[in-house]
This record gives C-alpha cells, structure tokens and sequence, in this order.
DNA sequence: TGGCTCCTTATGACTGGACATTATGATTGG
DNA sequence: CCAATCATAATGTCCAGTCATAAGGAGCCA
C-alpha cells in the first residue's frame, strides 16, 4: 500500500541510486501501478509532481524518461515589502518622497512598448524597518490602463499594495540585477554613491497593456534566499544581513 | 461539461470580477461539483492548482477562501551556465583559473557549520560567452562529502556539472543578491575594481551534511529574468544585455 | 471565564474504471 | 528511398464512489 507520496519518494531513490539512469525510460504507469499495488491515478500524480519538479520528462507514447540534466528551479515568493519587514519583527515605516503626473521617459515608452502621448503617475517611495532605509520604490502608473491611480494619494499606504488589489491577476515579467547607487540612491538608502545594490524591475502587463513598471532598490547587503529540495516544498525569505 | 482548467480559469474570472471578494469564502467543492456539471475530482484538481498558484487558501472543514493578498510567486530556472550560454546563441568556453585543496577558510566553517579540520577542494573557474567573461565560479567542494572530487581534473568541465550527476537531489539554500568587485573579480570579469555585480550564493546539502558551496559572480550588467502570470507556465531566461 | 471533549464538515487521498489525445514507429504506396 | 498513412501504446483527463484526516465549533464541565 502506496501513497503518491512513497510512489514519488521511491522513484527519486531509484533515480538517485543508478537503477535508473539519466536519459533511461522508466516503466510505464500500468506496470508502475501493479507492482505498488495501488491505482494508475496514484502513480499518475506522482509522475505529474515529479514532471514539476523537473526530474522526468513525459511524452505520450513515447514513455518517461529521467532528465538528463535535472533541472533546477527555485520558487521565489516575491513578498510585499510591508509583510518582509514585519516577518523579520521589524515595524514598518512608509514615506511618499515625490509624486508627479506627465509623460513616461523615453526609455520607459520604448520598454513597455507605450505610444508617447500616454500619461503616468511617477512616484517614489521609501519603505523603512526600524527607521532605517529598507526599499526604494521608484514607480510608473499609466493613467490610460487604471485611471484611479490619478487621483489616489498614496500618502499612507505604497502602491504595491493598492495595485496588487486593483489588479490581481496580470501578466508579469520580473528581472533581477545589481546596480550601482547614484546620488538620489544613495541620498534615499543612506549609502555611499557607487554602491552595489540589489535591484528588481518588474513590469506588469494586464490585458496585453502595460500597467505599471517599477524599479525597487534596496539597501546596501540586502539577498533574497530560498530554500529548496526533492522533499521540502520550497520556501524563500528574503534577509537584510546588514552589518 | 467542464474541465478543470475551465474550472480554473471560471474561478480566476469570478474573483477578478469580484464576485468573491479577498478574504471570503468560496463555495465547497460539492456543490461546485454540482453547480459545473463535472465530479468532485475535477473540482478539487481545479483547486489544488490555484493554491499552486497561491491566489486561494484552503483548510479543512473550514473551506477555501481567496487570499486577502495573492501570493506572488515566481519559477526561476537556475541554469547550467553552459545551456544558458549556448541558448543565447553564443560559443561557451570555460577555463579553470585556480584549484587548491585545503582547510575552509572560518567563514566557510562557520555558514557551511563544518569541523575546523574538513578539508576541501577550492576552485576558480571562469565560463566565457563568445570569448568575454561571463561569469566567474568560486567553488568549495567538501571531500568529506564527495572524496571523488579530490582527484578529478576539472580541466575539461566546470565542477557545476560534474556536481549534478554526482548529488542530483540535494538541498539547497540559494540566494540573490549584488556586490561590488574586488581586484580578483575585477581582473577575471574584464570590469572596473568597484562595479556592482550580481551575484549568487548557493549552498548544497545531502543527507543533512553540506556537500558544497559555490559563488558565482555574473558580468556587468547581467539579469536575471523570468516572466509568470495566471495563465502562462512561468518561463525564465538570462539576458545579458551587455552593453 | 477558560479549557476539555466530541461531533461534524470540508478537504485530501485513493480506487478501478473509462474515454481522449498524441506522437511514435511500422506499414504502405509512389 | 522517401513520404504519406494508420494502428497503437503511452500519457492525460475524468467519473462516481469510498475512506482518511484535520480542525472548527458546539456543548459540557470545572
């Protein structure tokens, strides 16, 4: 008597333990299901967590075959700055630095693909934990795809948070790099200009127009963490490490 | 005659219309069941995919219940620098800089929680795309863990690849975050001493004992990109954008 | 008020069956 | 020898039912 589980457990033990090799075909559900004596929908959910995991390869017909090269992936929980802060038992503090109304930059109309006439709230923000500089939010609204960012303050609460709950579900594209502090960074963080920062631009897509970009700074030492295993289900904390 | 992704995606559309608001309970899968025609199964395989997805929540005998915020949560697929050298179309090749064996130094000791008298094999490798740096590899491999890796030339292969096949399904803790180069990295990546550099941190595990522990310094202007959103599979993918 | 037990309810898992879907590989025809 | 065709084998999905499991909440007792 089997559990998916088991079923799931066992086969990554044959994998590991060179009974089945990378590139090999595994036996097909039918034979798998008789010989843990359990249904083919058990095996079946075994292998489809297995295909997610990126350790199996299914093609109908053909079999399932051990990946050559497991693939490895990370589910990065990307968390509101607000509940990061408060999961590591720090008070959270938010400051609206500048909002304004116009055109979007150049660089901005090019990247998201917007015609030049299109208007958008700017606004930067800073998210602070114990006081000090945590994030800085550096964001575009175009007011043609969610006119209510034009006349909402902003002045208590950032507009992750009010975006997330006007639009839940859009398409997003999300990239991570590091980048020199310039002089409004480094005056917002309280760091030195030319500082190595972590940086994540997101933009986000709803419908096929583009809603918002935004451009997150955070302090000098800050890493996003996750943790991941065949077992363990992914979790991911992000740490300030600061000192 | 529903399927689960029509179930799916039906659930997504009421709660983006608002007809169940974050925070309130949906109805249970029996009548869902009923109400689409289709068997509790396909319901709850619906389901299951949505707390995937983290936009629902559920508990036992009390229910489902949209998220008050939807998880955000992306898929990033650490690639193997090689295939993400060659799927950008340009020519790989890898040097191996340095390699030593001996002691950890303390601050490896200390993260990796290692006895002082572990001895390990340190490696410098260098990945290039198109003859320009790409990424420099500092690696520490525990011969406690892994004595093979005492004798092997890695002259040929960076140690990512041959690590793969020796511990497939290992645990890992990986983190993101950005530095500034010092002379080392400055010299191996072609950039100015000081340049903001991203930067991965990645420890790895097998039967509770660390196995390894790589950095891996990325070019200038490296990112990390990945796009996800209701619908669409989550895909990532590593732009250079040099230049 | 506070804490304990126990019933109930909703989800979670599994069964043994069925039909749908597809890509493969063999067969056939040019 | 190549290309089109087709049977088939494997996965993918679904059904109707059963039993397992966890936790909320009512009721009880101190």
């Amino acid at each position: 008597m089997s559990s998916f589980r088991d079923i799931k457990a066992d086969i990554i033990r044959r994998i590991s333990g060179e009974e089945w090799t990378p590139g090999s075909r595994i036996p097909n559900e039918i034979d798998l299901a008789r010989s843990y004596g359990t249904a083919r929908a058990t095996v079946n959910r075994a292998m489809a967590e297995l295909v997610d995991d990126g350790i199996v390869e299914r093609r109908r017909k053909a079999g399932t075959f051990v990946r050559d090269v497991p693939l490895r992936q990370v589910r990065l929980s990307i968390p509101i700055v607000r509940s990061e802060i408060e999961q590591n038992g720090a008070s959270y503090r938010y400051v609206l630095l500048q909002s304004s109304i116009g055109p979007a930059p150049e660089w901005l109309q090019a990247r998201l693909a917007l015609p030049s006439t299109v208007e958008m709230r700017k606004l930067s923000c800073l998210h602070l934990a114990d006081g000090l500089p945590y994030q800085l939010e550096d964001r575009w609204i175009n007011l043609a795809a969610t006119p209510a960012a034009r006349s909402f303050a902003f002045d208590k609460t950032g507009p992750s948070e009010w975006l997330i709950r006007q639009i839940p579900f859009s398409e997003v594209e999300i990239s991570f790099s590091a980048a020199s502090a310039g002089p409004d960074e480094a005056h917002s963080l309280g760091c030195a200009v030319g500082d190595a920062l972590f940086r994540i631009e997101r933009q986000t897509y709803w419908t096929g127009q583009a809603v918002t970009f935004v451009r997150l700074w955070f302090h000098r030492g800050y890493r996003l963490t996750s943790r991941y295993g065949p077992g363990t289900d992914t979790q991911s904390a992000a740490r300030t490490g600061r000192g």
